[in-house]
DNA sequence: TAATCAATATGACAATTGTCATATTATTCG
DNA sequence: CGAATAATATGACAATTGTCATATTGATTA
């Protein structure tokens, strides 16, 4: 029997999952969470023989959880569970240590499949991540560009942008227009627009 | 025994939850579909008492299912599935004459009993939406202003946006002058995120 | 019917934004 | 070490953006 723990903040997905796992054959669900502070206090007690995690969830996120099960040295393997195939999330999964990576855009057997092959010491990534892997854009910014426009996408005006960071309104300009032509575009919504979408502004 | 239809782009939870309906007592999963153009022939040939419908789903929406249901005096009636309370989605899909309106935020059991409840022609809409009616921030933007201010969502410069929906330039100044002062911004990055916030671009 | 509002337009002016060239100082990397 | 890069600054100019006043036409509505 192996010993499952599931935490998903979806809760039409998490309960009818565990319901699912919970009827086959050889799986058992300990618990599930619908938040990442409950989902790492009870992997702890519960001491599951692999945790099924999704990655934004309140409270802390499937990959702090992975960051802790290994630094507290658990046996517990993860499976992580998510919707997008993000590099930076991939990356960072892998520094954990995780066993299965799974793309949500799966069918729920292929989830069945993962768990008992991660059980039998296997390590599972859903494909399409290491196809991305080789095509993924990393950030051209500096940190300082970053921090630029950062401010810029939350709307202020370049006046207010050099006053919050002690910088100059030429240098604001400066670095935006560098940005500009990292970026290929021409205007600050659309700089905006191109690093939200590749997740480089986070909020 | 009461059939159904499933549609649901996100394929973990349309495997979990079809298997889940199949082996409830009473209900029949006719088929399912992970994009909208699929679903919307199988509801024509199939006939199901019940539609489950997600509302973003690639080819058409739920919502454009829906429509085309009423239209053409389908007898199927139509659950929507979604994952948020938006206040726009969920008119359209009043006005499109949905019999459930049910967040992914519930436990799968809630789909069970609100297809229930809607065969013996109850409507079934999530208390949550019902309580953002009151407190929804009416849009003060005319359809005009929404349509140039989605075109600058997409950081199209003026001069763009005029040639898109031939207007003069100084027209979509105008424009865009008129929505600052509803809105209580003066810059175009923050009319967006008002809007943003508040819903009012959906995309 | 008169008033209001939405859609559209012009023109003019001020303010902000975007581009470029150029410069200094640390730091990093081969 | 020397070259490249990041962080910062100035100044100048062009382009775009934001504001205002004003006007016409057609709907809607009190």
């Amino acid at each position: 029997m192996i010993t499952l723990y599931l935490a998903e903040d979806q809760s039409m997905l998490n309960t009818a999952l565990s319901q699912l796992l919970a009827l086959a054959d050889g799986l058992k669900v300990l618990g599930t969470a619908v938040d990442g502070a409950t989902a790492w206090k009870q992997i702890q007690s519960f001491k599951p023989e692999v945790a099924i995690l999704d990655i934004e969830m309140p409270k802390a996120s499937g990959l702090d959880i992975a960051d802790w099960i290994q630094s507290e040295h658990l046996t517990t393997k993860v499976i992580i569970l998510t919707t997008f195939a993000q590099q930076a999330y991939f990356e960072r999964a892998v520094k954990a240590g995780i066993s299965g990576y799974l793309l949500k855009d799966s069918p729920s057997d292929a989830l069945i499949e993962t768990i008992h092959r991660v059980v039998q010491g296997a390590t599972v990534y859903d494909p399409e991540l290491v196809v991305n892997m080789f095509s993924a854009n990393s950030n051209p910014l500096t940190e300082r560009e970053l921090t630029v426009l950062r401010e810029v996408s939350q709307g202020l005006p370049t006046k207010q942008i050099s006053k919050a960071l002690f910088l100059s309104e030429g240098t604001v300009r400066n670095y935006l227009s560098s940005i500009f032509s990292k970026l290929g575009v021409h205007t600050r919504i659309e700089a905006i627009k191109v690093a939200r979408d590749n997740k480089w502004l986070s909020e």
